[in-house]
DNA sequence: AGCACGCCGACT
DNA sequence: GTCGGCGTGCTC
């Protein structure tokens, strides 16, 4: 009779610990041990005993087996909430590629709760006096570990345990020899948290009664919860159409039936005065969450949510995770952001693994945008989501008025200037009338791609249709495949001589304006001017107050709050996004010219916008003049048809990186002829390697190899087999590998 | 993380 | 020789 083995992570605190053990199941103990249970098991030499976390379960042993340990204990404490979001975790590790030990420190924040509640300090013990001759005698013998631990100790008083070990190069031998002294006390500090939630007056609670279409969008959603397998729901509504009251209205049903619900909120929306209807509405259940929370409070907001005090957790990205007892609805607002993707491994998206989450504990989700992205457009459109649309504006607010200027046209009128003549004379009427300007530009993905400015060609490269990025060394290079070629002079469409980077900052532009109207006030808002966590509301709030007439700033003044004041918006060279090297840049540069476009005439007033390009035919730029979601979406859904891009296919990225140049790029290669070798069909299509957008950082070389397949699962089999080859070759010793799977 | 092991300088 | 610190590697 063959054996069942449980794989087992001991302990996720530690991330040098980062794999499983197999250990046996005893005879009493068969049938109690589960995926996802939480175990009592000895771990080492010392017969130390842990916690651990089934994590599978298998029947061959990897070791001898004379080796392997039995589980001591099954802890039924473990409830089924942990299982849950630990299986949820095992899904997450596979679909993005990461360790289970990452996905499950990604979902888990418990394991968390010793460390942030307990920092541990080491705190010198005697009178410096008594610790002098103790010095002496270390310097003496050469103790050079306990001189610097015992010097820097007198110099402070306290030191962090995690920085000792770190930065002194202190191992816990050398910290119990002068405990054994009397000379060092560790001490384990409680983080005493204060709640984050101060009530509300919520005396001055009105319920505004649905509008038709309202009513119309919560009973088609009610209707779909009703089907035996109910599909995502997404709410296209446009700015002004109410989806807040739609989401309280599915919120409202959703706690009537004792369940509760997690709101996912972009980080950059999630300001007060967003959440404080919610409060208003929901009182004492709703909890927030946000990333000034330090992980303490995080983990007691985590807690107050299994205890069921609260209802309501309403938060970034890792909201997501929280541990409710009986989920009913995931709501996820803005749901194009890309802050839903996690930059850090395992890099999952909070979209897709909430769906996950959903059929897995049976809540529903709902996903809402005024300009959904791409992919969840598709799925509405394919049926895969249910696709409703809420397009009708109460408070009958207009549609700012939009006009696109030709920067080439105003080169040949001899304008090199940064400002057309259109929104000069805007701006300056605005002045007049003591009426508000954003000007926004958008600089994401700028990282010197070439253009003409005479006839607005732009260097892309012959095989990926995405930009070339200009390099010092003379070269122009593809990011995406490698392909690389020497840097123009000319351009090789019309001649001109103006071919070149796009060089400006919003520190120039603030300059610029200074000069051509003085007396103008200038807030900028920018990574220069927000370092400080809170320099960004404070630069909104000012603003907000009228102390300046005019903002100018990168994406960050596109989202987020309304100035009613703002009648004229700017969008100085929509072209900066456009030209990125990402095959999702005309989608970007859409979404934000979308944004700031409705930034204008908010309230009463009429708004206009002014959007300066180099392309002004190009189809993201058309449909934001029109603010018409339906042709930009139709355009590039056939585009990406076409090449073969998300939707139409799934990408994965294999991300590497090493100190040395060479090695890592013998190391890419020879990554994409494994995958060539063990895949030679050819619809699996291999771009690069190829060096990173940033490709080096902190003299960490950085390259990617996409991989791109009609079929993910295709994908995944071929991360496994590539993770498995570079675990037992050595040449990869050196080189740290990731796997992205939502490029 | 915690523990054992083995290397190497210092001192009997 | 031996004592003991300190770095290294392993834990199913």
């Amino acid at each position: 009779m063959s054996r069942i083995y449980a794989d087992i992570i001991v302990d996720i605190s530690q991330e040098k610990l980062d794999k499983s053990f197999q250990y046996e199941i005893p005879e009493e103990l068969q049938g109690q041990v589960e995926i996802g249970k939480r175990v009592r098991i000895p771990f080492g030499n010392g017969g130390r005993e842990l916690t651990g976390y089934v994590i599978g379960l298998s029947e061959e042993p990897k070791i001898e087996p004379d080796r392997i340990k039995a589980i001591l204990a099954v802890e039924d404490r473990g409830m089924e909430i942990e299982s849950r979001l630990i299986s949820l975790a095992g899904w997450i590790a596979r679909q993005y590629g990461s360790t289970m030990n990452q996905a499950l420190k990604t979902v888990l924040p418990v394991k968390e709760k010793e460390t942030a509640k307990e920092k541990r300090y080491l705190c010198l013990a005697a009178p410096e006096e008594a610790c002098i001759p103790f010095l002496e005698e270390y310097r003496r013998k050469h103790y050079k570990a306990k001189e610097r631990l015992l010097q820097a100790l007198m110099e402070k008083k306290t030191l962090e345990y995690t920085y000792a070990a770190a930065e002194l190069k202190i191992t816990a031998s050398v910290i119990r020899g002068l405990e054994e002294k009397g000379l060092l006390k560790i001490e384990r500090e409680r983080d005493y948290r204060n709640p984050v939630f101060k009530g509300e007056d919520r005396k001055n609670l009105e319920i505004s009664p649905l509008s038709p279409a309202q009513k119309e969008v919560c009973r088609e959603i009610f209707a779909e919860w009703e089907t035996e397998h109910p599909r995502p729901c997404l709410i296209k509504g446009v700015t002004g159409s109410g989806k807040t009251e739609v989401y309280m209205e599915l919120i409202t049903h959703v706690l009537e039936q004792g369940q509760q619900v997690i709101v996912l909120i972009p980080e950059i929306a999630l300001t007060y005065q967003n959440v404080s209807r919610f409060y208003r509405r929901f009182g004492d259940c709703v909890s927030l969450i946000n990333s000034r929370l330090s992980k303490g409070e995080r983990f007691d907001q985590f807690e107050r949510a299994k205890k069921g005090e609260v209802s309501i957790v309403i938060g970034p990205r890792s909201a997501l995770f929280t541990p409710f007892p009986n989920l009913g609805l995931i709501l996820i607002d803005e749901e194009h952001e890309d802050s839903y993707k996690s930059e850090k491994t395992p890099c999952y998206h909070a979209r897709e693994t909430a769906i996950r989450r959903g059929e897995m504990e049976g809540a529903h989700v709902v996903l809402g945008s005024a300009s959904p992205s791409v992919e969840s457009y598709y799925k509405g459109k394919t049926g895969e989501y249910k696709l409703l649309y809420l397009e009708e504006r109460y408070g009958g607010s207009r549609l700012p008025q939009v006009f696109v200027v030709d920067l080439k046209e105003e080169l040949k009128t001899g304008n090199r200037s940064m400002f057309s003549s259109v929104l000069t004379e805007k701006i300056r009427d605005r002045l007049q009338r003591k009426e508000q300007v954003m000007l926004f530009l958008n600089r994401r993905g700028y990282t010197g791609f070439v253009s003409c400015r005479s006839c607005g060609h732009v260097m892309k490269c012959p095989h990926c249709d995405v930009s070339l990025t200009s390099h010092r060394n003379g070269r122009l290079i593809c990011h995406y495949c490698g392909y690389e070629t020497w840097d123009v002079s000319k351009c090789p469409v019309c001649g001109s001589p103006y071919i070149g980077g796009f060089k400006a900052g919003t520190q120039q532009i603030e300059v610029l304006l200074q000069k051509s109207f003085p007396g103008a006030g200038v807030l900028r808002m920018d990574a220069d001017t927000t370092k400080k966590k809170d320099d960004h509301e404070k630069i909104l709030a000012a603003f907000a107050r009228g102390e300046a007439d005019i903002l100018i700033g990168t994406q960050m003044i596109v989202k987020g709050h309304d100035f009613p004041n703002v009648t004229l918006v700017g969008a100085l060279a929509a072209d900066l996004s456009l030209c990125s090297e990402d095959y999702r840049a005309a989608e970007k540069t859409f979404q934000l010219l979308l944004q700031a476009v409705g930034r204008a005439g908010r309230g009463q007033r009429a708004g206009e916008a002014v959007i300066q390009t180099y392309h002004p035919e190009h189809y993201s730029i058309l449909a934001a003049q029109t603010q018409n979601y339906e042709d930009f979406y139709q355009q590039e859904i056939r585009y990406r048809m076409l090449m073969d891009y998300p939707p139409a296919a799934a990408m994965a990225a294999v991300r590497g990186a090493c100190t040395d140049e060479a090695l890592l790029k013998e190391a890419m290669s020879y990554c994409r002829k494994y995958v060539k070798r063990i895949y030679p069909k050819e619809d699996l299509v291999l771009i690069g390697p190829a060096p990173e957008t940033v490709s080096k950082v902190q003299d960490y070389y950085k390259m990617v190899l996409y991989m791109r397949h009609k079929d993910r699962e295709i994908l995944v089999k071929l991360k496994d087999a590539l993770e498995k080859y570079i675990a037992v070759n050595k040449g990869f010793q050196n080189i740290y590998i990731q796997f992205d799977f939502n490029v």
